[in-house]
DNA sequence: ACACAACCTAACCCTCACGTCAGGGAAAGG
DNA sequence: CCTTTCCCTGACGTGAGGGTTAGGTTGTGT
């Protein structure tokens, strides 16, 4: 079982991200290997983090993996790829990734339906939202200063030319 | 010359940051010790700084105080404080301290109006505004997503009420 | 003159979210 | 066999400060 891909680019950066994703037939649709697992340079290129950052969210706990190669090689589901995608959308809102791994346990936890705490959940889950809007207000604020001083860039800029 | 300030508040939190600029003579408008200048505290009341930033900023060159006491206490010009204060305003942009120490002296260089360089300063500050859009951009984008995000909280919130 | 409270100093280590090697193993093909 | 390309772990580095410690300074009240 021969490998499609690559048609001999002998010259690379090094540790880049593509590839490789052993055995997708001749002519298939999106790069798949054998069980819709995905290695870790193909989820660092579908998510844009970098592989460190993958490995670092998993030594941290965030997203853990979900199978490993005879090779110790990581395999990512695409639940998985969900989950390091939710957590680029949080980002922004500058929580910790301590913060973030609580909201995404609790996310998952208020969608098994069948919690019995789920009030606690939703208060919980009102909680990161207050402090999500507050920190939306101080990006707010933050972009409104960073124009500001663009700004007396600009005035700068033409005033000197 | 006794002091106006502070009169018998025996329980203190500790090293908070108010107080003590020495001869400010009764009803004066402002604290303000000998030469008008002001120590650290006040900076950082002033600024909103914590002290050990304003040291910090210090250490790397960005602000250092026009003058020391004789006990090594740092003294503030208002002029220091306004470089603070532009520090402040930077700060959303995201440069680094090296790129703001830069930018700060860049923009004192133009202020010399005798300056024969004008050109390729004008270049650099335009360098610099280039950059600073760049990432006013980045921080619009950023803002878009985290409130996105916010969103889906707040829609997980009464969609699990 | 002395004690004192409030302020300051320098020097140290700690944190967070990664980046950056270094050295070695795995997967696939020639 | 060898080569590529990808992946692994482990360890150290970085940026922008935070916190703590042990001790010096300043102005004041008595």
């Amino acid at each position: 079982m021969p490998r499609p891909d690559r048609p001999t680019s002998p010259a690379s950066t090094s540790d880049g991200a593509a590839d490789r994703p052993p055995a997708g037939d001749e002519g298939a649709v999106t790069a798949r290997p054998r069980a819709g697992l995905l290695q870790i340079g193909q989820v660092a290129e579908r998510t844009g983090l970098s592989l460190r950052t993958i490995r670092f969210y998993e030594e941290n706990g965030l997203v853990v993996p979900t199978a490993r190669s005879e090779g110790g090689y990581r395999l990512y589901s695409d639940a998985d790829v969900a989950r390091l995608e939710v957590i680029k959308r949080m980002k922004p809102l500058g929580f910790s990734l301590e913060e973030m791994r609580q909201l995404l346990t609790l996310l998952a936890d208020l969608t098994v339906a069948g919690a019995h705490h789920r009030e606690a959940l939703t208060d919980r889950l009102r909680m990161f939202h207050e402090a999500a809007t507050a920190r939306v207000g101080a990006l707010r604020e933050q972009l409104a200063v960073a124009e500001g001083f663009a700004a007396t860039l600009a005035d700068r800029l033409d005033r000197a030319r």
